[in-house]
DNA sequence: CAGGATCCGGTAAGATACTG
DNA sequence: CAGTATCTTACCGGATCCTG
């Protein structure tokens, strides 16, 4: 009786590959504060906080060739560079805010697994 | 006008983390397996197909000690270990589930992002 | 201001061999 | 059968310096 979906392996390996973008260190937060709307590369910077210019620069490079978010050169100067979600980009942020809704509602029960489970390999 | 909630850097983090576990490479492939049923190791190896021992075993160790799923060994010859989701890791099957329908969903869009970066990127 | 270039350390991931 | 142990490779992530 069980629904029993199928688990193609291909679609499994898509999910898998898509997860493993959306998983990566700081994708998500890059992509919720740009959530709420345009930013430049140095507010980015701040506003997540502990991240190193080169890893914004990949992680935004990396969500950019994905088509998540668009790049935006105004040639001035001094230069000005804004993100911002694309079509596909806000698209994602719902089932990722989903999962995010999910984990901060839960933390709590994994943090206690995992302690009982530190505490028991303990011995 | 905008909902503007709030991206407490905390929960951000919790998310964050959640979403790594959940992301990396075989966490998921091994979670939606185990959500038709209880499957032994080896079962499970070949059920997902292209995983090293090492990183099933690695794999399920995490997700025991976050509580995902719980691991039987029967004390027979030879011995037999039975891997099962939670009901904390079947909750996570949900929201898991639903960015993996997403993902099938857009995989295409996603592609075809890559090659124009890509083909771009050539010159 | 926005990044490219470079170097380095840590860890993830795989292959292989061995064990209860 | 279900692992553990060990080794090697690859890449991630950070720090630092440099440029238009």
């Amino acid at each position: 009786m069980k629904p029993r979906h199928p688990h193609r392996s291909e679609d499994c390996r898509a999910v898998s590959a898509v997860l493993q973008r959306v998983g990566d260190k700081w994708t998500v937060l890059v992509v919720s504060m740009l959530g709420d709307g345009p930013m430049r590369f140095n507010e980015l910077r701040h506003a997540v906080g502990g991240i190193s210019q080169k890893m914004l620069t990949t992680t935004l490079r990396n969500l950019e060739r994905d088509g998540f978010v668009t790049r935006t050169v105004f040639p001035t100067i001094p230069p000005r560079v804004d993100y911002e979600l694309t079509g596909l980009g806000r698209e994602l942020l719902t089932p990722v805010m989903a999962l995010g809704d999910w984990a901060r509602a839960n933390i709590d029960r994994i943090n206690n697994a995992r302690d009982r489970f530190d505490a028991a390999a303990q011995s």
